[in-house]
DNA sequence: TGCCTGAGTTACGTAAAAGTCAATTGCGTG
DNA sequence: CACGCAATTGACTTTTACGTAACTCAGGCA
């Protein structure tokens, strides 16, 4: 199965594993524009990968206000210098939100081993071998 | 002032910018139990770093629940051979878990520089120099 | 003694992010 | 055509993580 042109919602529901309701709950938030044939939503390859990006945000742990602003960032550059100029800013906001979570990631990953080899260290305390 | 044994719970809120109501929050979800001098809560140092890790926690947009679960992570290990080896694979699930949300991260990040660089040569085009 | 001040408890309220339910509607097919 | 099935919309509910009263209590001090 090569590049489909559209998927269906409950294909996307399948693929992400999220509901129809959340994926109109989206939609309603205005994160999503799938295109209509009559009533029925149409997702585009682009909306595939923008609904990606969104899970994406919520795995992070962002709020749907926050993941909206994110989203603007990966639109298309907008034409004035002043507006290029404030979008650039709040880019480096936001990476610098990141690289927060990122320190946070990196200590928490770092206690986590320093649990894990207590817990070996207990083991070998009793004798058993790992 | 070197190593306090006692924090009073304002004296947190403030270093912490959290709310009384958060902390008396978190202690009725079991997450963290200061001693008390009558009725009044005293938060010692281990209940301090506790709450350093718990709002760490928070920042990656892991639940109560989640973060009640990693607390016993961090915990002193049980002495039974089995729970310690039931310990040990919880935390390996833990650490895939942060590891996915690494990896998320890092691709956020890598858009962003993307998203950037669109502006940069926009602005570039325009013939403003950066 | 009267009054702050900081802390406590109980109870109710709320915003975000969906879940659930009910009532249609349109489409393909036997 | 009637049927079943997938989708849609709208209304209502739920869960999480606190916020917001409203009131009480103990200690210090003028």
């Amino acid at each position: 199965m090569a590049v489909r042109e559209f998927y269906s919602i409950t294909e996307l529901t399948r693929e992400f594993d999220v509901s129809t309701r959340t994926l109109r709950f989206y939609e309603d938030e205005g994160l999503i524009h799938p295109v209509r044939r009559g009533r029925t939503r149409l997702y585009r390859p682009a909306d595939r990968q923008l609904l990606r990006q969104i899970l994406r945000g919520k795995r992070l742990g962002f709020s749907i206000a926050e993941i909206r602003e994110i989203i603007q960032m990966y639109r298309e550059p907008p034409g004035e210098v002043g507006q290029l100029k404030l979008m650039i800013r709040r880019i480096d906001e936001k990476r610098e939100a990141l690289r927060q979570k990122r320190r946070d990631l990196e200590d928490a990953l770092g206690e986590l081993d320093l649990a894990e080899d207590n817990c070996l260290e207990r083991l070998a305390e009793l004798g058993v071998s790992t």
